[in-house]
RNA sequence: UUAGCAGGUCUCCCUAUCGCGAUGACUAUAAACGUUAGCGAGGAAAGUCCGGACACCAUAGUGCAACAUAGCGGGUAACACCCGUCGUCACGUCUCGGCGUGAUAGGACAAGUGCAGCAGAAAGAAUGUACAGGUAAUGCUGUAGUGAAAUCAGGUAAACUCUAUGUGGUGAAACGUCAUGUAAAUCGAUGUUUGAGGGUAGCACGCCCAAAUCGAAGGGUAGGCGGUUUGAGUCUUUGGGCAAUCAAAGAUCUAGAUAAAUGAUAGGGAUUCGUUGAACGAAUACAGAAUCCGGCUUAUGACCUGCUUUUUAA
């Protein structure tokens, strides 16, 4: 399992983003909030990924750039987590909820656990 | 030493590991995957306040209106920007002629309209004090008095106004093109009459629109590609000019994403701060390209040069 992120796993359909918001279930671990659903890809991997940073919380482009990079890379690390038990194809989307500036260790820290939690779930249902 | 002003330079650096983006090569009809090479945010990328390039639209034209600019000369693709200069104002200096620094929306009161603190009877369609003169009679006349200015006029246009010059609108989600593919809704051509009605930046004129026939393709899917980074480019030298800046020669190619790349971790170094040295710790501003340029404005760290002033110490 290789620690990348390549283009194709990103979420870049704006019909996809709709329907999470629509019809997507969450999952959170303050601050990171994970809005997942379970859909066919238009390419053939396991899992694409987005994240985003409210404006309103976070004026400085700056400081929306640093938390969404943060994000991005401790998804990187930590995705073998979910990679490895999975069924089906998901679309995800990461919302960081908080209003001050996270250091690296608090980001991967949350990551890991709210991809836990996200393994948990499914292997519930 | 501290503070201020003006100008200039830069915007922490290095190594390792793991990643991201587009490009070239391996590479072939194309795509995908992989390997590899070099490249990958700013001085303000910001505010979107001006000026352009570029694109499309007669709902784009014409007149009025509206808006913008305002000494003079120069620079420029253009400007509300920049440079020079004159006037005015303020401050400083002074040998009282000037000199230095800073500020300056600085065309016109010629036409019409409006406005004006204090003082004053009265600042323009309203009236009068004292003394003197004069008349049939009357502020009719003179002087005094108030004021910058008293039926003699003057001031004011970041007051209306006038003059000169300029301005169509919408902005890259512009616009072009490709693919999938059905109708009465789209476009082009031909074309008829009442020009009623509707549309058109405020108004008027003008313009456009509705039937039918023929032909071709649209909406929607925030689809793909182009536009999209070689340009009023950057650097160096020489020459012209007080300067802004211009010209010539040589060299050079320097981000191109689109839910949006330019990052993370570890170690080392640099600078600053914690009274000094060591050690240790902390901090390293403002801030993120989105079609591209020229300005303005605002935010902001460090260093260098020059000038000025105050305080402290010697």
């Amino acid at each position: 399992m290789p620690f990348n992120f390549p283009k194709k796993e990103k979420l870049k359909s704006k019909k996809l983003i709709e329907q999470l918001f629509v019809k997507g279930k969450s999952i959170s671990s303050y601050p990171i909030k994970l809005i997942y659903l379970k859909v066919e890809l238009p390419i053939d991997v396991p899992i694409q990924a987005g994240v985003t940073v409210p404006k309103k919380n976070f004026k400085s482009a700056v400081k929306r750039n640093r938390i969404k990079r943060l994000l991005r890379e401790s998804y990187r690390l930590n995705k073998a987590v979910v990679f490895n038990n999975r069924e089906g194809t998901f679309a995800f989307l990461f919302l960081y909820l908080g209003k001050e500036m996270p250091t690296a260790q608090q980001v991967g820290a949350q990551m890991k656990s709210v991809l836990e939690k996200f393994n948990k779930k499914i292997s519930h249902e």
